[in-house]
DNA sequence: AATCGTATTGAACAAACAGTCAACAGTTGC
DNA sequence: GCAACTGTTGACTGTTTGTTCAATACGATT
């Protein structure tokens, strides 16, 4: 029935929603506009109308994807830890955890990423992302820093913070791939090694 | 003219550079079979003569990639250094240099871990692309645990050869995404701060 | 109540694509 | 010289996809 206007949430959120189902699921390839639309119980041409292009609607759904995703927490249970190096490893771990609890969200990021190789609107919503993740890790690497300067010449705050979240993506990659036979216990034991205090 | 008989190389390698020569600049996504045919300068009948599916043409195109990919290599001038730690620092910046080097064949690379995510077939080769590159590192970083027991407690040599991994990878994403902000040589220096030996 | 702008649908369209096929040309073996 | 096999082409097919559009219904404004 056309025109029947829904009084529930904005129309352009319950598509995102649906865009998110599928994209999750199927792939970003994967991803049609019928889909989406079957996945929302509204028509094709509807979302067209709300989104104007397939291109628009994928942008849109990153964008939701980024400002949904919980930004990096320092809790109080890790501000308590003593050294920075441990508060340091501490948040490595919370976030290793965090990308198994939410492997969809992940792998859907992950299309993203390959998606903004080639697509600038998407790289840029990337770019931001990947810029906010490292500013989160900034302020306790350079706590790691200041406790051991003699130890680090010449490394910067965002230069450890980039390291910290190789650590994650990279993590986040070799898991993705061999799901089996990545070990991630032993991959975060090598982590602290690296990072303990001497 | 049909039947013209190339006496040259094996069709399925001039078929298969065709595709690398399409997908590394269009995408994976964006390579088709008639573009193939087109870039190899043949009919796009004659692709699926060879290939018989479009999945079986990519599936071939991956398993070249990675056999033509130089695998890790300790040379001669890195044997040279004094201790291990040195030698994996020096294997780091040997492989991030190959990195800006083979941005084309790095980026089709990408291509295929996210494909591989949803095809058994590309996951499968991928994760044994992973775990060669990991492997190589190994004997160097059984070395640098050797030469400093105290220092790396229930650390095992694949773990940290699945982290050395990760600084590679995890740098190649981010400089993927973010070329011109992030900056390779604060990162190497943060990475070898943290392997450096005391 | 007439008007107007916004939603909504279902159908239809053009483009692109993977895959098929009949025809044909070389090559090889008899 | 003939038959059989492989390689090659170009045209064709059926499907899928993003996008457009006329028709229509609803809500708000006047």
């Amino acid at each position: 029935m056309p025109g029947t206007k829904a009084p529930e949430a904005d129309r352009r959120d319950q598509i995102i929603a649906g865009a998110y189902t599928v994209a999750a699921r199927e792939g970003l390839d994967g991803t049609t506009i019928i889909q989406v639309a079957a996945a929302a119980n509204l028509s094709a041409g509807l979302v067209m109308f709300h989104f104007k292009s397939k291109h628009q609607l994928l942008l849109a759904l990153v964008k939701w994807l980024v400002a949904t995703t919980t930004v990096l927490q320092v809790g109080a249970d890790i501000q308590r830890l003593a050294s920075p190096h441990e508060q340091l490893v501490a948040l490595l771990r919370q976030e290793m955890h965090r990308l198994s609890r939410e492997p969809l969200r992940i792998r859907l990021m992950f299309d993203f990423w390959t998606a903004g190789i080639r697509e600038p609107d998407v790289r840029e919503t990337m770019r931001v992302e990947f810029e906010r993740y490292r500013e989160a890790f900034r302020s306790i690497t350079a706590a790691v820093l200041q406790a051991e300067p003699a130890r680090f010449p010449g490394v910067t705050a965002e230069g450890l913070a980039a390291v910290s979240v190789s650590f994650i993506k990279g993590c986040a990659v070799q898991s993705m791939i061999d799901p089996e036979h990545f070990d991630i216990d032993q991959y975060l034991v090598a982590a602290e090694g690296l990072i303990a205090r001497f």
